[in-house]
DNA sequence: ATCTATTCCTGGCTGC
DNA sequence: TGCAGCCAGGAATAGA
C-alpha cells in the first residue's frame, strides 16, 4: 500500500522521464479511475504537456500546461513506465517519451485531471518533513482523539499510512490508543523525530514491498524487511522479546508491543 | 466541531 | 478439489 516513501520513490523514478514530455493520447480502461467521466478526463489530458511533478501527500500530482492530473494510488494503484498494459490497467497516458501506465487491481484509486488543484490536495495537512518538532507537538496536543486516527488524518498530516503510523508509535514508545492531548510536550517531539526517522529510512530503502508495490520501474522496495512491528502479530518484539500484539482501531490493523508501548 | 461507522473494490486466503 | 465467505484498508460520505 503505497504511503509517503512508496510514492516519493515513484515520483523520483518517473520525474526525469516525463517532465517535459507531452501527452499525445490518454485512454481509460476502466471509468471508476477517471471518477465516472473517462472520456470528458481523456479529452482534456490529450495535448497537455507535463510541466512538474511532485508529491503532495500520498498524492502525484502532475502540473500540466493546463490543468492538473492528480493521482491517488490508494491500496494496489500503480504508475509504471513503458510497461505494457495489463489485465488490471485502468489509464494509459500515450506520451512522446513513452508510455505511462496506471494499473490498478482493486480500482480505489483515481487518475484525475482537474482544472485547478483538487480540494483533497488543497486541504493536506504539513508534510512530516517540512514542520518543526515544536509544531507538531502543539499540533497534537491540541487534539482529543487517539493518536493512531489523528496521524492517519490527512488533514493533520500528509502522507502517513497504516504501516508508517505504527512503525513511528513504536519507534517513540507510544501507545496507538494513548489520547493526543496527554501525550507529554517531550514525548511528542520524540514522534516526530520517529515520523521523520521511519520515513527516511524507508525513502532510503525504496519503500515498502508488502504485496503488490513496486516503482514507475517496477522495482519492489526493500523495507518491509526492516518494520519492526506491521505484519509482525506474535512474533517477539525486537527490543523486549514479547509478542506483538494486533488489534483494531479505527477499522485499522494495529501492531504494537503491549510492554514498550503503555498506554 | 469532532469523532465513528459505512461504503467502495477484488485477488488471495481460510475452512468446510 | 471446489467454492463460499471473509480479509486487506485510504478516504469520501453519512450519521452521532
Amino acid at each position: 500500500m503505497p504511503e509517503l516513501p512508496e510514492v516519493e520513490t515513484i515520483v523520483r523514478t518517473l520525474r526525469p522521464r516525463v517532465v517535459g514530455s507531452r501527452i499525445l493520447e490518454a485512454r481509460y480502461l476502466s471509468p471508476l479511475a477517471a471518477g465516472h467521466q473517462p472520456e470528458w478526463m481523456a479529452a482534456q489530458l490529450a495535448g497537455r504537456a507535463i510541466v512538474d511533478l511532485r508529491r503532495a501527500g500520498k498524492f502525484l500530482v502532475f502540473e500540466l500546461d493546463q490543468g492538473f492530473l492528480s493521482v491517488h494510488l490508494r491500496m494496489t494503484g500503480k504508475l509504471l513506465f513503458d510497461a505494457v498494459p495489463g489485465p488490471f490497467a485502468r489509464a494509459v497516458l500515450s506520451l512522446d517519451a513513452g508510455t505511462l501506465v496506471f494499473d490498478d487491481v482493486r480500482q480505489f484509486g483515481r487518475f484525475l485531471w482537474s482544472p485547478a488543484l483538487p480540494s483533497n490536495v488543497e486541504r493536506l495537512g504539513p508534510e512530516p518533513f517540512e514542520l518543526q518538532p515544536s509544531e507538531f507537538a502543539l499540533r497534537l496536543r491540541a487534539r482529543r482523539g487517539h493518536v493512531k486516527p489523528l496521524l492517519l488524518n490527512q488533514q493533520f498530516l500528509g502522507g502517513l499510512g497504516n504501516i508508517y503510523v505504527d512503525e513511528a508509535l513504536f519507534r517513540a514508545a507510544i501507545h496507538p490508543l494513548a489520547v493526543a492531548s496527554r501525550v507529554s510536550t517531550r514525548r511528542a517531539q520524540l514522534l516526530h523525530a520517529s515520523v521523520v526517522e521511519v520515513l527516511s529510512e524507508a525513502i532510503a530503502a525504496g519503500g515498502s514491498s508488502i504485496s503488490d508495490y513496486v516503482d514507475a520501474e517496477g522495482r519492489a522496495g526493500s523495507f518491509q524487511r526492516f518494520h519492526r512491528v506491521y505484519g509482525r502479530e506474535g512474533e517477539p518484539c525486537l527490543q523486549c522479546g514479547k509478542p506483538i500484539h494486533r488489534i483494531v482501531v479505527g477499522q485499522r490493523g494495529t501492531h504494537f508491543c503491549p510492554a514498550c508501548q503503555k498506554r
